[in-house]
DNA sequence: TTGAAAGCGCTAACAT
DNA sequence: ATGTTAGCGCTTTCAA
């Protein structure tokens, strides 16, 4: 009935469940006569070595974690573009960039969606099953990672430096929008800059907005001291944030600076709805860089996040620390790149790549 | 030193290790004074259930897993293009449609990629920390397979029944392909159709070349018995084969029906590089509908498949199982769509979607 | 080279 | 409502 343990398969091969397990982590201590005679009997019983035991007894795993807010842009994934490739959110890429480090250093990896609730928390189920785990900002209570940090690694990625003693990595999201909004003040010689702000808990979002207050200042601008609207990252919160901001008394402003590229998208559309062109009437950015920005139609500027390298620095940071317990925490700021499309004036890029980029 | 245990917790507060146990598996079942207690000396301590321990005592571990082949092409990740989002292949939107499915409904998700060796293959690692998994073709030896599905539920994603126990999922492969042969004929009146198969251990690039015959003996073309040629499924096998192909006497083909989109682009690369036009001089068809497809120009005509339903339909028939494991095995025909963009002779496409899209 | 035995941290009857 | 007591299947000294 259950499934074959070390005792069965030591019993009928005639040796001890020491030998047994000897077989599958140390092959070399064990007579290669013995050996294979175990390895025989494990094949013929079907026998396939319990994780939780190994984990239980060896007090390691051998999987690598990550925990992400429950993103998925519910309009997103009820539309019938659900099952669109573009479709490719902030999460998955990191997840991918986690997969293929983890998969390099010998490691799984575990990868949880934050929805529960009850005492079993989330990171509770996640942090009981791996050597160590990465943690997308807002993703789990600052109460709850303090505790759990204290035990295994953890890697906070974008979120902000609350606990002091985690590795930590974050991407330049201040000198990322800086730049950018200088662009469109100084390329474009725009003066009426509004920006779509975020949620207050996002860190990212927030040191977005100092970069765009940063720009206005040096570009000797009124600095105003909170973001014009704020949404909570989704394309309806841009849609909804962007009309707010259109009924406000006086004119439209004429650039849009967006937290993120989703309310960018939302955006676009509020504004194709008003009768206003993007980027002749106004011009319009996002941060991020989703594959949905290209597609688009103006194609979205943004910032670009390297998101796949913040998995795979995870990753490094993670296993480093395995190696060393002790070590210092390290924290890493992760460069971003400025993508110029169509929303904000700049011309059409070329022809996307084409063949040339594969060969 | 080592983490804090139930055992730590009940005498902190002054209870037994069942009542810990029970705050976090049953809270009602616990006087709410008693739990509060409970849970304050938890936090106070940094207690942290082992996932493995629950899972060795409880015989569950709300984990479903994922085993997929070392796809990743090298050719992609090697060069500039490694942190282009495009660059999603076809384990990455499984694992996507899976980790969405199985977040539903309450399990997490393990990924693993083939890599390893030794008596410990890739399979056991996965199997012994899993409830249930899904397996892609050509990933896992059958022989393990056929051992572990014994022990635990397990289905086949897009691979031939091989195990008649095992749940099984695939893509209308054969009509997909023969629909798409059969446009290219009828629609666009080419005669001297070129495949580029897979390798022969490939069910799928198997039963699309199946497509292609069945679509040829319907026009009363001749009917090959065997592709032109074949590679092993990246882009660099696609451009060698194309070369082979191109240098063989005769005239080259006016079309190349390729058993995957990266073969696909691969050809298309080697035709221009021997200054063919396409459409114009060969058409190019490929399989699967990676995003890349629609990014190159011209831009890739292919059957698509449902990529992200496969990895919700794989999770739907683990839960289903999970429930009832004596149901009888089931197996399921999932349908793909045509797309047809330029390569095949087709006017290029509408302006890809634009805002319309969104709203 | 192999065996014996003591855990690893938790769950789940069964008692109370 | 809470405590007692067996395991769950494996790894790992320590002996032999």
């Amino acid at each position: 009935m259950g499934a074959p343990t070390v005792y069965d398969v030591a019993k009928r091969a005639q040796v001890s469940i020491a030998t047994v397990s000897r077989v599958y982590r140390n092959p070399d201590t064990v007579r290669s006569q013995t050996r294979d005679r175990v390895l025989a009997v494990a094949r013929e019983l079907g026998y396939v070595p319990s994780g939780n035991a190994r984990g239980l007894a060896s007090r390691s795993t051998g999987v690598l974690g990550l925990c992400f807010p429950d993103y998925a842009d519910p309009e997103v994934e009820d539309d019938g573009a659900a099952d669109d490739p573009e479709q490719m959110l902030y999460a998955d890429e990191i997840t991918r960039g986690m997969e293929r480090a983890a998969r390099r250093h010998g490691y799984a990896l575990l990868i949880a969606a934050s929805l529960a609730g009850g005492p079993e928390s989330l990171v509770a189920k996640v942090a009981g099953r791996v050597d160590g785990f990465a943690v997308l900002a807002r993703t789990v209570p600052t109460e709850d990672l303090e505790i759990i940090s204290r035990r295994l690694p953890v890697v906070m990625i974008a979120g902000p430096r609350e606990i002091d003693h985690l590795d930590h990595l974050e991407v330049a999201n201040a000198d990322g929008e800086y730049e950018m909004a200088t662009h469109l003040i100084r390329d474009h010689g725009l003066r009426r800059l509004a920006f779509l702000g975020g949620t207050t808990d996002s860190p990212d979002a927030e040191a977005r907005f100092h970069g765009f207050q940063r720009a206005c200042a040096a570009a000797g601008l009124a600095v105003p001291d909170e973001p014009d609207t704020r949404g909570n990252f989704t394309q309806a919160d841009g849609r909804a944030a962007t009309d707010r901001l259109l009924q406000r008394v006086g004119q439209p402003p004429e650039a849009m600076v967006c937290a993120n590229d989703q309310m960018a998208l939302g955006a676009l559309q509020a504004l194709e709805r008003q009768g206003l062109r993007v980027p002749q009437d106004v011009a319009v950015v996002g941060f991020d860089g989703i594959p949905l920005g290209r597609m688009v139609r103006p194609s979205l500027t943004t910032v670009t996040q390297p998101m796949r390298k913040l998995g795979e620095a995870a990753v490094d940071l993670l296993v480093e620390r395995l190696g060393e317990p002790n070590r210092s925490p390290r924290s890493m700021l992760l460069p971003v790149t400025q993508t110029r499309r169509e929303s904000c004036g700049c011309p059409s890029p070329a022809p996307e790549a084409g063949l040339s980029r594969l060969g």
